[in-house]
DNA sequence: ATCCAGGTATGCA
DNA sequence: TGCATACCTGGA
């Protein structure tokens, strides 16, 4: 396949390896693979793209010559190179709050993803009680087996009308387990009415956080995740055991129940309480 | 080998 | 409302 020549992020996104690999492989995204160059590769929607860091440590993408116009389209708001970055992370109590002012030093350039919502309510079904590597190969699986061919070996992931249209055994040969009722049951309300996942955007964030609820397998942990990833929703604050162990060790709230930790998030980080999330997540994964 | 994982739904106090 | 327990199974 031929690529483009690499090209710089406009505008620039500077920062070191290892958060460029927080932010494509931390567990926002589950289909984003390192080659043996370093490059890393990855897919959303009918996008393919690959993204490097030059010799200053900015952000270079390349991608198929054939998607060059849809990529070049899509990619500044798949890398939400349109926000403010730098004014959010000044909105964060860094002033008074040492735990996030050293994350936000020590993650410097750390950002989330705007990935389609359709997919990401697709991969975080798929994510309770699995590790990063194991939500990827069910991805993976899912696009193999499933989804449509983007260009060569590179498929997307299946629509949910093609779920849909799967059995539960079909699902279940993707490596995902009981996790499979679950999407099989998402896919035929979202089957039945197709406006739900557009309507969704346009609720406030308590409604569109219990329009999620309401889908088979998807909680509270879920829910935030997928707005947060998926919907822009910067103040959602998801909490799983990695925040539950983080938020217990910094902000001393050993024995809080995930809700009251989500309520806690909420009220000291404030509307972006996401991105603080994002921040002391990558610290407690990597120290 | 065997154990457990980035949760959710369900049933019972 | 709150707290156990089952649910699948691949990969560490």
């Amino acid at each position: 396949m031929q690529w483009t020549s690499w090209c710089l992020l406009e505008p620039e996104l500077s920062l070191n390896a290892e958060t460029l690999a927080e932010i494509l492989n931390g567990g926002q995204t589950f289909r984003w693979n390192q080659t043996k160059d370093g490059d890393w590769v990855g897919q959303w929607s009918q996008c393919i793209a690959r993204v490097r860091l030059d010799r200053r440590g900015i952000v270079e993408w390349s991608c198929p010559r054939k998607l060059k116009k849809q990529v070049a389209s899509e990619i500044p708001h798949y890398f939400a190179l349109d926000i403010n970055y730098p004014a959010m992370i000044d909105q964060l109590p860094h002033r008074s709050d040492d735990v996030i002012a050293d994350a936000l030093v020590r993650w410097e350039g750390l950002r989330l993803l705007r990935q389609p919502l359709g997919e990401t309510l697709l991969a975080f079904l798929c994510s309770s009680t699995k590790r990063i590597t194991q939500i990827k190969i069910i991805c993976e699986t899912l696009a193999n087996k499933f989804g449509e061919v983007v260009i060569d070996q590179y498929r997307a992931l299946p629509t949910w009308a093609v779920l849909n249209e799967l059995s539960e055994s079909a699902l279940r040969t993707c490596k995902m387990g009981y996790r499979a009722r679950f999407i099989k049951g998402t896919a035929n309300i979202l089957a039945e009415q197709p406006n739900y996942l557009s309507g969704i955007e346009t609720l406030s964030f308590p409604e569109a956080r219990r329009a999620l609820i309401a889908l088979p397998g998807v909680g509270e942990k879920i829910a935030d995740c997928v707005l947060l990833f998926g919907a822009g929703r910067l103040e959602a604050f998801p909490v799983d055991v990695w925040m539950l162990r983080a938020m217990a060790r910094h902000y001393g709230l050993e024995g809080w129940k995930p809700n009251q930790v989500t309520h806690f998030g909420s009220a000291h980080f404030g509307p972006y309480a996401g991105l603080a999330q994002q921040y002391l997540f990558a610290g407690e994964r990597k120290g």
